[in-house]
DNA sequence: TTGTACGCGTTATCAC
DNA sequence: GTGATAACGCGTACAA
């Protein structure tokens, strides 16, 4: 006997198996596709099951089973760019799959293991992990007795037994100077972080040995380290391209300019305020005294490679306010990632990291392995030279 | 007799229940919290628990139980910021109430429709929508037998049955108005979406009726409608507060500046690089000679308010290469999110939006509401005058 | 190939 | 307040 079935509870098993005239093993079987033969009874099970608007209980299906069909993903902010994207392609992805994706929000060590441990008491099939700063994922992994597949994107701290899926930096220096010697650039200029990385020295390095193997000259001087601020970015550009002048008429000023498309970086946006903060009050209401005695030279960069997006803008700023053009007198790019698709730099490959992220946590947890992945190139007007305007400046000048 | 115990397999409530020499039943009555009393007993129970790492399973306890203390979440893309920041206010408070977030990513109507499906296969104990663009929840929530808790976070189509948690634009802009009017504003002068919404036609009313009970002047032609993008802003308002001068010596471009720290949204940044394009390739690389013929008129507003933070950066800039210092001469804000921190504008209340929205859900299905919600004011640089800036200016000038 | 029966771990019910 | 037991819905070993 069937249980009884009214409109406000919803169908189970033995239902369907009742109404299909057979046993709850075999509608089991088919639904699962455990049963490959279509007949007239596979055919019997899956109407009905139409029918009663039947689907399968998870929770009784985990209880039972060995997988619950969920992940676990545990990202340090949400509203990071990188962790919203990850997101998103995770969630189309995991949901492709038949999975459904659990989100814990962890700013630190102490918060992400707390996520770490709810998650694992719901029994998630796997554990995806972007580590907060200073976090340990082989720490909380290693805790526990469980054996769970756990992958974690990016960051340096790696243990033995869980995966890594990290994008390469110095891969991606590589395809900027690729990209550079395309645009037939000839020379070229660095902004750095000013605390510096391993993970920047490496590039650093690469930098150089790119720079060879093209051909493209760089001298000591263009090679900067300064603060992640936009006003940063922009005084060491100027410092960099002009020199003092003892004819202030035929000063900068006079085609000073402005380039109001540039754009900052979404992340750590107060630093962004701050330089506003700084520009507008220590220099009063009547733009930039910097500019006022001082030329450009001659002997200049033709591109600039700035770590993050915030330099940039501050770099493209100044080129503007100079009078010279990006991209055709000079690229900007960043090394770092692109986020907002202005700006000449890299993009994280999200579509391949879910997928090898996936895969390691369907290999299972004796399966680890530590997966880079080459960032992608993200091509913006910033350092995209077409002939004709190239053409057009030069008769501009001439 | 207890299950086999080993390092490998999890205690169940039948170890605890044997290790404390009581029933399966006070173990799940102890640890559920549904026994208050705290005596030896309690204690038993508790440090068997605590000895054995026992942990509840949840599959068989939402198997047997009225929930699963599990939340869904179907946001339009998880990189938007508002989406962002919201999973990152949900999840922590779902935590703090011992709730486990889902999150489902749908960009229109039928993915969202199809997370919603997924999510109700998973029994979760109620639903957090933030619709997509054209996406209707009413259909979604009525088109299934579940008498299942749903709360819409903000969009316009809500439907009976479900509740709606949103934001009043009308109170945000009476905040900003009252603001300005505190920061010594007189004037003021708006840009406005090109395609005005429902929402857009009701803060221009209100704003009219602010103005003028805080005796701010307006003029009509300082309301303007303008694309949503950094230069349509630069252009808008060098129109506003310029006119054309036949004196070219003694033209703006003499005090052209730079700001180099404004700032451009996080959204549809496709624009900004539009905005970037258009500037540099029109004007060539010698700035911007829409100003060069132009002087700064007299009568122009104390205050602008800009839709979004990308036109707020167009203003901003093209106030600073006219010589006008923000905000002493004019302060900016705008009158959407302010998601960025660096410009003065509105900020969503998180923390009560979720707070409201897991009280709606925890009243159960039949308790729907709609509560509209204040936004927060956020005061940045960009509006922020202090009395010492100003009389520095004022020296300066006489 | 199909059906029966049991067990997964928990909570609700009922008798004490 | 406590303990025994039934039930939740499903998957699967085993018997037919």
């Amino acid at each position: 006997m069937a249980s009884q079935r009214n409109a406000h509870t919803p169908a189970s098993i033995n239902d369907v198996a009742a109404l299909a005239r057979v046993s709850i093993a075999t509608v089991s079987r088919v639904l699962s596709g455990k049963r490959t033969k279509e007949d007239d009874i596979a055919r019997r099970v899956r109407d009905a099951a139409a029918e009663l608007d039947y689907s399968v209980n998870r929770s009784a299906s985990a209880l039972r089973g060995a997988d619950t069909k969920t992940l676990g993903l545990i990202v340090p902010s949400a509203s990071r760019p990188f962790c919203g994207q990850l997101i998103n392609a995770l969630e189309e992805a995991a949901d492709d799959r038949g999975y459904q994706l659990f989100v814990g929000v962890g700013s630190n060590h102490a918060l992400q293991n707390a996520r770490f441990e709810s998650l694992l008491d719901r029994n998630v099939d796997g554990m995806i992990i972007v580590p907060a700063e200073g976090a340990n994922v082989g720490s909380m992994a290693a805790h526990h007795p469980h054996r769970l597949p756990v992958v974690q994107i990016g960051g340096r701290h790696h243990a033995v037994g869980t995966s890594l899926v990290s994008i390469d930096p110095v891969l991606g220096m590589e395809e900027l100077i690729v990209h550079l010697s395309a645009q037939g650039v000839r020379s070229v200029a660095t902004l750095m972080d000013k605390q510096m990385s391993f993970e920047a020295a490496e590039q650093l390095s690469m930098l150089h040995t790119q720079l060879r193997s093209y051909s493209i000259e760089t001298e000591t001087r263009w090679h900067t380290i300064c603060e992640p601020t936009m006003s940063a970015g922009f005084y060491t550009v100027v410092e960099m391209f002009t020199e003092p002048s003892d004819d202030t008429a035929d000063g900068i000023t006079s085609s000073a300019g402005i380039a109001p498309g540039v754009v900052n970086a979404a992340e750590g946006f107060t630093a962004g305020h701050t330089a506003f903060d700084n520009m507008s009050t220590k220099n009063g209401a009547s733009g930039l005294p910097i500019l006022a005695n001082r030329v450009v030279i001659n002997d200049h960069p033709d591109a600039i490679i700035c770590y993050n997006e915030r330099t940039a803008c501050g770099a493209i700023t100044a080129l503007t306010a100079m009078g010279l053009h990006v991209p055709n007198d000079v690229c900007v790019v960043t090394s770092g990632f692109s986020h907002h698709k202005s700006i000449t730099g890299l993009e994280a490959p999200f579509g391949r990291i879910v997928a090898e992220s996936l895969r390691l946590i369907g290999n299972g947890p004796d399966y680890s392995a530590h997966i880079s992945l080459p960032p992608t190139l993200s091509v913006q007007m910033t350092s995209l030279r077409r002939a004709g305007d190239r053409t057009w400046r030069n008769e501009q000048v001439g």
